[in-house]
DNA sequence: TTACAAACTAAACAATGTTCAGTATATTGC
DNA sequence: GCAATATACTGAACATTGTTTAGTTTGTAA
Protein backbone atom coordinates (compact mmCIF):
# COMPACT_ATOMS: atom_id res chain seq x y z
CA UNK A 1 0.00 0.00 0.00
CA UNK A 2 2.19 2.66 -1.35
CA UNK A 3 -1.04 5.46 -0.36
CA UNK A 4 -0.57 4.95 3.19
CA UNK A 5 3.65 5.56 3.23
CA UNK A 6 2.99 8.76 1.14
CA UNK A 7 0.50 9.94 3.17
CA UNK A 8 3.22 9.50 5.95
CA UNK A 9 6.03 11.31 3.72
CA UNK A 10 3.55 14.29 3.31
CA UNK A 11 2.78 14.61 6.50
CA UNK A 12 6.85 14.74 7.59
CA UNK A 13 6.99 17.26 5.14
CA UNK A 14 4.68 19.63 6.13
CA UNK A 15 5.87 18.86 9.40
CA UNK A 16 8.81 19.92 8.16
CA UNK A 17 7.38 23.35 6.10
CA UNK A 18 6.12 24.32 9.49
CA UNK A 19 9.25 24.09 11.40
CA UNK A 20 11.36 25.78 8.40
CA UNK A 21 8.76 28.45 8.36
CA UNK A 22 9.30 28.60 12.05
CA UNK A 23 13.05 28.57 12.30
CA UNK A 24 13.05 31.59 9.32
CA UNK A 25 10.65 34.28 11.38
CA UNK A 26 12.37 33.03 14.64
CA UNK A 27 15.76 33.94 13.28
CA UNK A 28 14.77 36.93 11.77
CA UNK A 29 12.54 38.77 14.19
CA UNK A 30 13.70 36.64 17.92
CA UNK A 31 12.07 34.56 20.08
CA UNK A 32 9.81 36.61 21.64
CA UNK A 33 7.96 37.96 18.59
CA UNK A 34 7.29 34.91 16.48
CA UNK A 35 3.50 34.43 16.98
CA UNK A 36 2.53 31.47 15.59
CA UNK A 37 -0.19 33.34 13.69
CA UNK A 38 3.06 34.97 11.73
CA UNK A 39 4.09 30.86 11.17
CA UNK A 40 0.27 30.03 9.64
CA UNK A 41 0.54 32.94 7.84
CA UNK A 42 4.36 32.29 6.21
CA UNK A 43 3.07 28.51 5.21
CA UNK A 44 -0.46 30.35 3.81
CA UNK A 45 -1.93 27.77 6.72
CA UNK A 46 -4.60 28.51 9.19
CA UNK A 47 -2.91 28.57 13.00
CA UNK A 48 -5.13 25.81 13.73
CA UNK A 49 -3.22 23.49 11.56
CA UNK A 50 -0.16 23.99 13.17
CA UNK A 51 -1.71 22.04 16.20
CA UNK A 52 -2.40 19.51 14.20
CA UNK A 53 1.07 18.34 14.45
CA UNK A 54 2.23 20.41 17.52
CA UNK A 55 1.14 19.85 20.56
CA UNK A 56 1.66 23.52 21.36
CA UNK A 57 4.14 26.82 20.69
CA UNK A 58 6.98 24.76 23.37
CA UNK A 59 7.08 21.56 21.35
CA UNK A 60 7.16 23.77 17.95
CA UNK A 61 9.98 25.43 19.62
CA UNK A 62 11.69 22.14 20.75
CA UNK A 63 11.45 21.66 17.25
CA UNK A 64 13.51 24.84 16.13
CA UNK A 65 16.02 24.38 18.86
CA UNK A 66 16.81 20.71 17.88
CA UNK A 67 17.86 22.14 14.38
CA UNK A 68 19.98 25.11 15.79
CA UNK A 69 21.91 22.32 17.41
CA UNK A 70 22.24 19.99 14.26
CA UNK A 71 23.94 23.45 12.74
CA UNK A 72 26.22 23.79 15.92
CA UNK A 73 27.41 20.14 15.91
CA UNK A 74 27.92 21.06 11.76
CA UNK A 75 30.52 24.03 12.44
CA UNK A 76 31.70 21.94 15.83
CA UNK A 77 32.12 18.79 13.84
CA UNK A 78 34.07 20.34 11.47
CA UNK A 79 37.35 20.67 13.87
CA UNK A 80 37.04 17.05 15.26
CA UNK A 81 39.80 15.43 12.63
CA UNK A 82 42.24 18.52 14.39
CA UNK A 83 44.81 16.19 15.65
CA UNK A 84 46.43 18.10 18.79
CA UNK A 85 43.44 18.39 21.10
CA UNK A 86 44.53 20.99 22.95
CA UNK A 87 44.11 22.71 19.51
CA UNK A 88 41.13 21.46 18.82
CA UNK A 89 39.38 22.38 22.10
CA UNK A 90 40.63 26.07 21.14
CA UNK A 91 39.08 25.54 17.71
CA UNK A 92 35.34 23.81 19.13
CA UNK A 93 35.62 26.88 21.70
CA UNK A 94 35.99 29.67 18.51
CA UNK A 95 33.42 27.96 16.45
CA UNK A 96 30.65 27.78 19.83
CA UNK A 97 31.48 31.87 20.39
CA UNK A 98 31.58 32.05 16.29
CA UNK A 99 27.99 30.33 16.52
CA UNK A 100 26.37 32.58 19.36
CA UNK A 101 27.71 35.88 16.89
CA UNK A 102 25.59 34.18 13.91
CA UNK A 103 22.60 33.00 15.44
CA UNK A 104 22.25 34.70 18.58
CA UNK A 105 18.29 34.03 18.32
CA UNK A 106 19.23 30.35 17.82
CA UNK A 107 21.75 30.40 20.82
CA UNK A 108 19.56 31.61 23.13
CA UNK A 109 16.50 29.58 22.46
CA UNK A 110 19.24 26.82 22.86
CA UNK A 111 21.17 27.97 26.19
CA UNK A 112 18.80 30.74 28.10
CA UNK A 113 15.61 30.40 26.95
CA UNK A 114 13.21 27.72 29.16
CA UNK A 115 10.53 27.15 26.87
CA UNK A 116 11.57 24.44 24.81
CA UNK A 117 12.86 22.40 27.79
CA UNK A 118 9.21 22.09 28.76
CA UNK A 119 9.21 19.34 26.35
CA UNK A 120 11.62 17.48 28.37
CA UNK A 121 9.39 16.99 31.12
CA UNK A 122 7.40 14.12 29.25
CA UNK A 123 10.55 12.89 27.71
CA UNK A 124 14.16 12.50 27.86
CA UNK A 125 16.87 14.35 29.46
CA UNK A 126 18.04 16.96 26.90
CA UNK A 127 20.09 14.48 24.89
CA UNK A 128 20.99 17.14 22.37
CA UNK A 129 22.60 19.32 25.10
CA UNK A 130 24.16 16.08 26.39
CA UNK A 131 25.49 14.97 23.41
CA UNK A 132 27.35 18.48 22.75
CA UNK A 133 28.65 18.58 25.84
CA UNK A 134 29.69 14.92 25.25
CA UNK A 135 31.63 16.26 22.23
CA UNK A 136 33.54 18.80 24.40
CA UNK A 137 33.98 16.32 27.19
CA UNK A 138 35.66 14.11 24.77
CA UNK A 139 38.12 16.70 23.73
CA UNK A 140 39.00 17.90 27.43
CA UNK A 141 39.84 13.94 28.45
CA UNK A 142 41.88 14.04 25.51
CA UNK A 143 44.23 16.87 26.45
CA UNK A 144 44.38 15.46 30.38
CA UNK A 145 45.25 12.19 29.23
CA UNK A 146 48.02 13.92 26.92
CA UNK A 147 49.01 15.71 30.32
CA UNK A 148 48.21 18.74 28.53
CA UNK A 149 45.98 20.47 30.84
CA UNK A 150 45.42 20.46 34.67
CA UNK A 151 44.17 17.24 36.22
CA UNK A 152 40.18 17.41 36.74
CA UNK A 153 37.59 15.78 37.26
CA UNK A 154 36.28 15.61 33.73
CA UNK A 155 33.39 16.28 34.02
CA UNK A 156 33.32 19.08 36.36
CA UNK A 157 36.38 20.52 34.28
CA UNK A 158 34.66 20.09 31.28
CA UNK A 159 30.95 22.09 32.81
CA UNK A 160 33.36 24.82 33.66
CA UNK A 161 34.70 25.28 30.45
CA UNK A 162 31.23 25.54 29.15
CA UNK A 163 30.22 27.85 31.86
CA UNK A 164 33.09 30.10 31.27
CA UNK A 165 32.39 30.45 27.24
CA UNK A 166 28.19 30.59 27.93
CA UNK A 167 28.86 33.07 30.55
CA UNK A 168 30.81 35.24 27.76
CA UNK A 169 28.68 34.97 25.00
CA UNK A 170 25.41 35.51 27.05
CA UNK A 171 26.50 38.79 28.82
CA UNK A 172 27.41 39.77 25.61
CA UNK A 173 23.72 38.54 24.13
CA UNK A 174 21.93 39.78 26.25
CA UNK A 175 23.53 43.31 26.48
CA UNK A 176 25.58 43.78 29.59
CA UNK A 177 28.43 44.47 27.92
CA UNK A 178 27.09 47.79 28.12
CA UNK A 179 28.70 47.78 32.18
CA UNK A 180 32.31 47.97 29.90
CA UNK A 181 32.33 50.50 27.90
CA UNK A 182 33.27 48.93 25.00
CA UNK A 183 32.04 49.07 21.19
CA UNK A 184 31.02 45.68 19.49
CA UNK A 185 33.66 44.86 17.72
CA UNK A 186 35.79 45.72 21.25
CA UNK A 187 33.10 43.00 23.15
CA UNK A 188 33.62 40.39 20.52
CA UNK A 189 37.29 40.73 20.27
CA UNK A 190 37.22 40.21 24.19
CA UNK A 191 35.55 37.31 24.27
CA UNK A 192 37.98 35.37 21.49
CA UNK A 193 41.05 36.88 24.02
CA UNK A 194 39.50 35.22 26.90
CA UNK A 195 39.28 31.88 25.04
CA UNK A 196 42.69 31.89 24.81
CA UNK A 197 43.27 33.41 28.10
CA UNK A 198 41.18 30.44 29.93
CA UNK A 199 43.18 27.85 27.91
CA UNK A 200 46.46 29.36 28.95
CA UNK A 201 45.36 29.24 32.79
CA UNK A 202 43.83 25.51 32.18
CA UNK A 203 47.69 24.57 30.67
CA UNK A 204 49.49 22.85 32.53
CA UNK B 1 3.62 74.97 50.82
CA UNK B 2 3.40 71.33 52.12
CA UNK B 3 0.63 70.85 50.55
CA UNK B 4 2.24 70.11 47.17
CA UNK B 5 5.12 68.47 49.26
CA UNK B 6 3.20 66.12 50.73
CA UNK B 7 1.15 65.20 46.93
CA UNK B 8 4.94 64.72 45.77
CA UNK B 9 5.79 62.64 48.87
CA UNK B 10 2.43 60.77 48.59
CA UNK B 11 2.94 59.53 44.63
CA UNK B 12 6.47 58.43 45.27
CA UNK B 13 4.79 56.09 48.44
CA UNK B 14 2.49 55.09 45.41
CA UNK B 15 5.18 54.38 43.35
CA UNK B 16 7.02 52.50 46.32
CA UNK B 17 3.81 50.51 46.64
CA UNK B 18 3.58 49.24 43.13
CA UNK B 19 7.35 48.58 42.56
CA UNK B 20 6.65 46.50 45.74
CA UNK B 21 3.72 44.53 44.74
CA UNK B 22 5.37 44.03 41.56
CA UNK B 23 8.67 42.92 42.89
CA UNK B 24 6.85 40.50 45.25
CA UNK B 25 4.32 38.65 42.50
CA UNK B 26 7.26 38.56 40.14
CA UNK B 27 9.82 36.85 43.00
CA UNK B 28 7.01 34.50 43.58
CA UNK B 29 5.43 33.38 40.12
CA UNK B 30 8.73 34.51 37.74
CA UNK B 31 8.80 37.47 35.37
CA UNK B 32 6.99 35.85 32.56
CA UNK B 33 3.91 35.15 34.49
CA UNK B 34 3.83 38.78 36.33
CA UNK B 35 0.94 40.58 34.62
CA UNK B 36 0.31 44.49 35.12
CA UNK B 37 -3.26 42.72 35.79
CA UNK B 38 -2.32 40.87 38.68
CA UNK B 39 -0.41 43.86 40.30
CA UNK B 40 -3.11 45.60 39.82
CA UNK B 41 -5.25 43.58 41.66
CA UNK B 42 -2.70 42.67 44.47
CA UNK B 43 -2.89 46.97 45.59
CA UNK B 44 -6.38 47.14 44.85
CA UNK B 45 -6.30 49.56 41.52
CA UNK B 46 -7.13 49.48 38.26
CA UNK B 47 -4.53 48.35 35.62
CA UNK B 48 -4.62 51.67 34.20
CA UNK B 49 -3.24 53.32 37.32
CA UNK B 50 0.12 51.85 36.75
CA UNK B 51 0.69 53.91 34.05
CA UNK B 52 0.30 56.71 35.69
CA UNK B 53 3.39 55.89 37.42
CA UNK B 54 5.08 53.79 34.72
CA UNK B 55 5.53 54.25 30.93
CA UNK B 56 5.16 50.72 30.28
CA UNK B 57 6.10 47.21 31.50
CA UNK B 58 9.80 47.48 30.90
CA UNK B 59 10.04 50.46 33.19
CA UNK B 60 8.08 49.20 36.05
CA UNK B 61 10.49 45.91 35.40
CA UNK B 62 13.51 48.38 35.68
CA UNK B 63 12.81 49.65 38.76
CA UNK B 64 12.49 46.15 40.18
CA UNK B 65 15.59 45.43 38.45
CA UNK B 66 16.87 47.87 40.60
CA UNK B 67 16.08 46.64 43.40
CA UNK B 68 17.43 43.47 43.11
CA UNK B 69 20.58 45.53 42.48
CA UNK B 70 20.14 46.34 45.80
CA UNK B 71 19.66 43.57 47.28
CA UNK B 72 22.69 42.06 45.13
CA UNK B 73 24.98 44.80 46.28
CA UNK B 74 24.19 44.52 50.19
CA UNK B 75 25.11 41.28 50.06
CA UNK B 76 28.08 41.45 48.70
CA UNK B 77 28.94 44.44 50.67
CA UNK B 78 29.47 42.38 53.56
CA UNK B 79 32.35 40.99 52.69
CA UNK B 80 34.20 44.26 51.75
CA UNK B 81 36.39 44.78 54.49
CA UNK B 82 37.64 41.08 54.37
CA UNK B 83 41.35 42.54 54.29
CA UNK B 84 42.96 39.28 52.35
CA UNK B 85 41.78 40.69 48.81
CA UNK B 86 42.24 36.90 47.33
CA UNK B 87 39.53 36.01 50.23
CA UNK B 88 37.54 38.52 49.79
CA UNK B 89 37.40 37.68 45.72
CA UNK B 90 36.56 34.48 47.01
CA UNK B 91 33.55 35.18 49.33
CA UNK B 92 31.95 37.87 46.44
CA UNK B 93 31.53 35.18 44.40
CA UNK B 94 30.06 33.05 46.97
CA UNK B 95 27.91 35.70 47.92
CA UNK B 96 27.00 36.05 43.91
CA UNK B 97 26.24 32.51 43.60
CA UNK B 98 24.35 32.79 47.06
CA UNK B 99 22.27 35.16 45.57
CA UNK B 100 21.16 33.60 42.16
CA UNK B 101 20.38 30.43 44.61
CA UNK B 102 18.22 32.42 46.08
CA UNK B 103 16.37 34.83 44.23
CA UNK B 104 16.48 33.20 40.94
CA UNK B 105 13.87 35.69 39.80
CA UNK B 106 15.43 38.40 40.67
CA UNK B 107 19.00 37.19 39.07
CA UNK B 108 17.73 36.48 35.78
CA UNK B 109 15.48 39.27 35.26
CA UNK B 110 18.76 41.75 36.56
CA UNK B 111 21.38 39.63 34.05
CA UNK B 112 19.57 37.50 31.59
CA UNK B 113 16.41 38.95 30.50
CA UNK B 114 16.46 41.75 27.59
CA UNK B 115 13.44 44.02 29.24
CA UNK B 116 14.07 45.66 31.61
CA UNK B 117 17.10 47.14 29.14
CA UNK B 118 14.89 48.79 27.10
CA UNK B 119 14.92 51.34 29.54
CA UNK B 120 18.03 51.99 28.77
CA UNK B 121 18.29 53.20 25.47
CA UNK B 122 16.54 56.01 26.20
CA UNK B 123 18.48 56.59 29.19
CA UNK B 124 22.11 55.98 30.51
CA UNK B 125 24.66 53.24 30.50
CA UNK B 126 23.68 50.65 33.18
CA UNK B 127 24.89 52.43 36.09
CA UNK B 128 23.65 49.99 38.49
CA UNK B 129 25.29 47.01 36.90
CA UNK B 130 28.37 49.10 36.24
CA UNK B 131 28.28 49.66 40.20
CA UNK B 132 28.82 46.15 41.07
CA UNK B 133 31.06 45.86 38.06
CA UNK B 134 33.27 48.09 39.79
CA UNK B 135 32.70 46.24 42.88
CA UNK B 136 34.03 43.12 41.25
CA UNK B 137 37.07 44.92 39.83
CA UNK B 138 38.47 46.97 42.95
CA UNK B 139 39.01 43.06 44.55
CA UNK B 140 40.96 41.96 41.59
CA UNK B 141 43.16 45.07 40.94
CA UNK B 142 43.65 44.50 44.64
CA UNK B 143 44.15 41.12 44.54
CA UNK B 144 46.94 41.71 41.11
CA UNK B 145 48.75 44.78 42.73
CA UNK B 146 49.48 42.37 45.71
CA UNK B 147 50.77 40.05 43.20
CA UNK B 148 48.40 37.20 44.24
CA UNK B 149 47.05 36.85 41.24
CA UNK B 150 48.40 36.65 37.14
CA UNK B 151 48.64 39.57 35.53
CA UNK B 152 45.62 41.00 32.78
CA UNK B 153 44.29 44.18 31.76
CA UNK B 154 42.04 44.43 35.09
CA UNK B 155 38.75 45.31 33.24
CA UNK B 156 39.29 41.75 30.80
CA UNK B 157 40.33 39.67 33.85
CA UNK B 158 37.12 41.47 36.07
CA UNK B 159 34.77 40.12 33.12
CA UNK B 160 36.38 36.80 32.76
CA UNK B 161 35.39 36.38 36.40
CA UNK B 162 32.01 37.52 36.42
CA UNK B 163 31.34 35.37 32.69
CA UNK B 164 32.70 32.51 34.24
CA UNK B 165 30.52 32.72 37.45
CA UNK B 166 27.65 33.78 35.06
CA UNK B 167 27.53 31.30 32.81
CA UNK B 168 27.43 28.23 35.79
CA UNK B 169 24.63 29.47 37.78
CA UNK B 170 22.97 30.94 34.05
CA UNK B 171 23.21 26.93 33.00
CA UNK B 172 21.70 26.02 36.09
CA UNK B 173 18.93 28.44 36.59
CA UNK B 174 18.32 28.12 33.08
CA UNK B 175 17.98 23.99 33.69
CA UNK B 176 20.84 23.12 31.28
CA UNK B 177 22.30 21.13 33.76
CA UNK B 178 20.38 18.54 32.90
CA UNK B 179 23.14 17.59 30.49
CA UNK B 180 25.36 16.70 33.41
CA UNK B 181 22.79 13.85 35.07
CA UNK B 182 23.41 16.01 38.49
CA UNK B 183 20.47 16.10 41.59
CA UNK B 184 19.91 19.85 43.03
CA UNK B 185 22.49 19.18 45.88
CA UNK B 186 25.11 18.41 43.13
CA UNK B 187 24.60 20.83 40.87
CA UNK B 188 25.10 23.41 43.73
CA UNK B 189 27.76 21.72 45.00
CA UNK B 190 29.50 21.73 41.83
CA UNK B 191 29.26 25.07 41.26
CA UNK B 192 30.67 26.08 44.46
CA UNK B 193 33.80 23.96 43.88
CA UNK B 194 33.55 25.66 40.34
CA UNK B 195 34.44 29.18 42.33
CA UNK B 196 37.48 27.47 43.63
CA UNK B 197 38.76 26.24 40.69
CA UNK B 198 38.85 29.35 38.44
CA UNK B 199 40.24 31.15 41.66
CA UNK B 200 43.28 28.51 42.12
CA UNK B 201 43.44 28.60 38.54
CA UNK B 202 44.22 32.49 38.67
CA UNK B 203 46.38 32.39 41.17
CA UNK B 204 50.07 32.76 40.63
C1' DT C 1 -22.41 6.73 -5.53
C1' DT C 2 -22.24 6.38 -0.79
C1' DA C 3 -19.71 6.03 3.64
C1' DC C 4 -15.94 7.23 6.08
C1' DA C 5 -11.66 9.20 7.61
C1' DA C 6 -8.38 12.59 7.41
C1' DA C 7 -6.96 17.58 6.66
C1' DC C 8 -8.10 21.91 7.35
C1' DT C 9 -10.38 26.24 8.92
C1' DA C 10 -13.52 30.04 10.86
C1' DA C 11 -14.78 31.60 14.84
C1' DA C 12 -14.55 31.89 19.40
C1' DC C 13 -12.23 31.98 24.15
C1' DA C 14 -9.52 33.78 27.71
C1' DA C 15 -5.55 36.36 28.76
C1' DT C 16 -2.20 39.79 27.71
C1' DG C 17 -0.22 45.03 27.44
C1' DT C 18 -1.96 49.47 26.63
C1' DT C 19 -4.97 53.64 25.67
C1' DC C 20 -8.62 56.92 26.22
C1' DA C 21 -12.82 59.17 27.37
C1' DG C 22 -14.91 60.18 31.24
C1' DT C 23 -15.76 60.44 36.43
C1' DA C 24 -14.91 61.34 40.93
C1' DT C 25 -11.96 64.04 44.24
C1' DA C 26 -9.21 67.47 45.98
C1' DT C 27 -7.24 72.16 45.57
C1' DT C 28 -7.37 76.86 44.26
C1' DG C 29 -9.14 81.60 43.30
C1' DC C 30 -12.83 84.59 44.22
C1' DG D 1 -18.96 79.24 50.69
C1' DC D 2 -19.03 78.55 45.61
C1' DA D 3 -17.36 77.98 41.09
C1' DA D 4 -13.28 76.74 38.29
C1' DT D 5 -9.57 73.90 37.75
C1' DA D 6 -6.22 70.49 38.22
C1' DT D 7 -5.29 65.71 39.83
C1' DA D 8 -6.17 60.76 40.60
C1' DC D 9 -8.41 57.24 39.07
C1' DT D 10 -11.30 53.87 36.40
C1' DG D 11 -14.42 51.19 32.93
C1' DA D 12 -14.41 49.89 28.77
C1' DA D 13 -12.33 49.22 24.75
C1' DC D 14 -8.43 47.80 21.38
C1' DA D 15 -5.22 44.91 19.30
C1' DT D 16 -2.55 41.13 20.29
C1' DT D 17 -1.41 36.61 21.98
C1' DG D 18 -1.87 30.97 22.47
C1' DT D 19 -5.30 27.56 22.09
C1' DT D 20 -9.82 24.90 21.37
C1' DT D 21 -13.88 23.38 19.12
C1' DA D 22 -17.41 22.64 15.96
C1' DG D 23 -17.90 22.23 11.40
C1' DT D 24 -16.50 22.04 6.42
C1' DT D 25 -13.87 20.45 2.69
C1' DT D 26 -11.19 16.90 0.58
C1' DG D 27 -9.51 12.47 -0.58
C1' DT D 28 -9.86 7.38 -0.10
C1' DA D 29 -12.57 2.87 0.23
C1' DA D 30 -16.52 0.00 -0.23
Amino acid sequence: MGIAERKEREKQEKRDLIVDAAARIFAEEGYERTSMRSIAERIEYSPATIYLYFKDKDELLHAVHELGFGLLMKEMSKVAAVADPLERLRLISLEYVRFCFEHPQYYNLMFNSLEPLNYYEDHCNWDTGRKAFDFLQYAIEDCMQKGLIVEQEPKSLTFFCWSFVHGMVSLYTRNRLRALDLSDEESRALIFTGVNTWLDLMKK
